[in-house]
DNA sequence: CAAGTTGATAACATTTTGGTTACAAGGCAT
DNA sequence: ATGCCTTGTAACCAAAATGTTATCAACTTG
């Protein structure tokens, strides 16, 4: 697996799950730093800024939601992933109510936390694919390559940030203030009305030539949707 | 509990789990429209802008985790908990990809539910409805959209704004010196009396066309009251 | 009821906004 | 520098929204 550049913190005292998970998430191209304990974790984050944690609820010293409620009080917003071996209502309780994101109980198939650790990090906006999507348009964010149903279509830079712009707020009109900042800059002291239309306009004529897709819709007095 | 205005989908085949699931978020807070089966459901999403849906993935027609990819296709953004009787890894693999948030296996129980829903709700940033309400009448503030019943009704901007104006002060007697304050911006300087006769005449005919409904009366020397 | 005032409605005029095209200015690579 | 590509600007037209005016109906008051 090719590197995410996703970094994981992973604090759990067993060593042998510590050293199997980290085997695990690092073969799906996590960086992955692992702790026995919670101590020197803080001075990581401030540190470094990984995108998850997944932190086991039985640690020897601090208890694990303890930690994280600390975490939360001073304001730190990284997801979490609770590990337990217990299964009692209550502390399930206990480790939504300090903050954690989700919950897994031991024994747990790898797998199943592979795919809780990517719905997490795709729910906190930090995305693995360099791709964003929307019905048959598939924006390459690196690349800055458009392709539809798999068609590649060269985007100069502008088309590629308004389309950008769009994408992210589907099916909302976005006004036409908006788009400015989103897309040119806020710092344009003139700007012209029809700036966005012009530029709309040949994103329209580029991507669907034939007009026949119809992607978006004038918002009379507003600005723009993506239908 | 009190209302905590904010909207979950739910959809579940079997009556009995609905109306129990029903019933625990309703008392929780949570403003709860339960479906049988996805029909219909993609309507309700166009017109109310609910914060979370719950989806059992066994369900007549089409299934739940290809409800939720098509949805996902086009555009929503929406948190999902699936539901699921079956505990393949497969499944829970499938779930996951097209774009569920989180995956309980039933039995579950219905605190841990309620803990999920509130953890998820949490990360995503709970997005107050922005909407506004009166009798049939639904206004959604961000896509400048109404729907009567369901039924969406484009409206110009001044019309927008002068419902808007309506709606947030229902029953009351709407002064004209109040309207064009509020609607038209103060600023204008010469302003025809019969300005607001034909605006709100106008908005009258393309809400209500046959004259049935009676949403608006006027008050004489004053202005106009939503009833 | 008569007169005066206000509202409703329809037709028309004006203004605002969007679509489209052509052209010009600037950037970038050869 | 030359030529191509990108982007902004301006001009023009079309469409939509809104304002204006005129006429008639409804209401109020004496």
């Amino acid at each position: 697996m090719e590197k995410k550049h996703i970094e994981i913190v992973l604090i759990e005292d067993e060593e042998d799950i510590l050293e199997l998970l980290e085997y695990h998430l690092s073969k799906e191209g996590y960086e992955v730093t692992g702790f026995l304990s919670t101590e020197n974790v803080e001075q990581f984050l401030e540190e470094e800024n990984p995108s998850l944690m997944i932190v086991d609820r039985n640690l020897p010293g601090m208890e694990g939601s303890e930690f994280v409620w600390h975490l939360r009080q001073l304001g730190y917003k990284i997801p979490i992933i609770f590990l337990t071996a217990r299964d009692q209502e209550g502390d399930l309780e206990e480790g939504f109510r300090c903050g954690g994101d989700d919950y897994m109980t031991k024994p747990f198939s790898t797998k199943e936390l592979l795919l809780r650790v990517e719905a997490l990090l795709r729910r906190s906006g930090i995305t693995a694919s360099s791709t964003v999507r929307y019905k048959d348009l598939m924006l390459d964010i690196q690349k800055h390559q458009l392709f539809i149903n798999g068609k590649p279509i060269d985007l100069t830079n502008l088309e590629f940030r308004l389309l950008h712009a769009f994408i992210k707020n589907p099916k909302q009109p976005l006004d036409r203030d908006f788009l400015r900042d989103e897309v040119w800059g806020n710092d344009s002291t003139t700007f012209h009305d029809k700036t966005i239309n012009v530029a709309l306009n040949r994103l329209k004529k580029k991507i669907d030539p034939s007009g026949e897709k119809n992607y978006f819709a004038p918002v009379w007095g507003i600005g723009y949707k993506l239908l």
